[in-house]
DNA sequence: CGGAAGGTACGACAGCTGTCAAACTTTGAC
DNA sequence: GTCAAAGTTTGACAGCTGTCGTACCTTCCG
């Protein structure tokens, strides 16, 4: 099948349940324009997109750290697809936890 | 009177036309949960206060500091009556500018 | 098997920013 | 005139975090 699993450990930690997450928390994510990028391009995409998909300005371990914050602040899920690590917008869920914030951040242009 | 003017000089520096504010900037102003406190005091409240009605967890200065921040991201006005410095959240002009932000922030419980 | 692709983990470092104390300013009240 | 109240300004400092390079790990492909 070749997703998540492999034997024993995963090699993606576990999602946060959104319900956990503060609002603060979520605003930190989103306060970085690097980050704001990602989950923009998340939000205009129909499905998931690997990390390499997305053009940053940064270097690969510094947009690892951005994902990574992205997926503790419960706004994207990820996992596997041979080599490429897929990250989708958690949106319904996020949507019910912070209703109207995703969209009232996204009407903006200047999210950059 | 006693309001604003004294002569020459203004008492206030002045407030920042909000379309040329970011969101970036707004972002900025709204992650810190001591300027969040006072936006939902102001966001609550009918009428202007000032600054010492607020009850903040931290020293005059930094409260000085945090209006400031405030003021230059373009979500409250501030003007003197007599030695106070009252602030306004510039509800109306914000919500032209980034609409439903402040409502979905406003919306959650846990902003402090 | 061996190599390449796609990311991750780990330090290290620089810059920003939230914080305070102390000194100062302006206004109102007595 | 004097004193208190309310904030501001300045300078200093600590902690966080965004950044990178390097080394490392998995998985796919020939």
């Amino acid at each position: 099948m070749a997703t998540t699993q492999r034997g024993g450990r995963e090699r993606v930690p576990p999602h946060p349940d959104i319900r956990t997450i503060s609002l603060q928390q979520v605003l930190e994510a989103l306060v970085d324009p690097v980050r704001r990028l990602i989950v923009s391009e998340l939000y205009s995409a129909p499905d998931a997109l690997s990390c390499g998909t997305i053009e940053l300005p940064v270097s690969k371990s510094t947009a690892t750290h951005h994902f990574h914050v992205l997926r503790e602040a419960g706004l994207i899920r990820q996992y596997y697809m041979g080599t490429s690590r897929m990250n989708a917008l958690r949106r319904d869920e996020f949507e019910e936890s912070f209703p109207g914030l995703l969209g009232a951040l996204m009407a903006r242009a200047d999210w950059a």
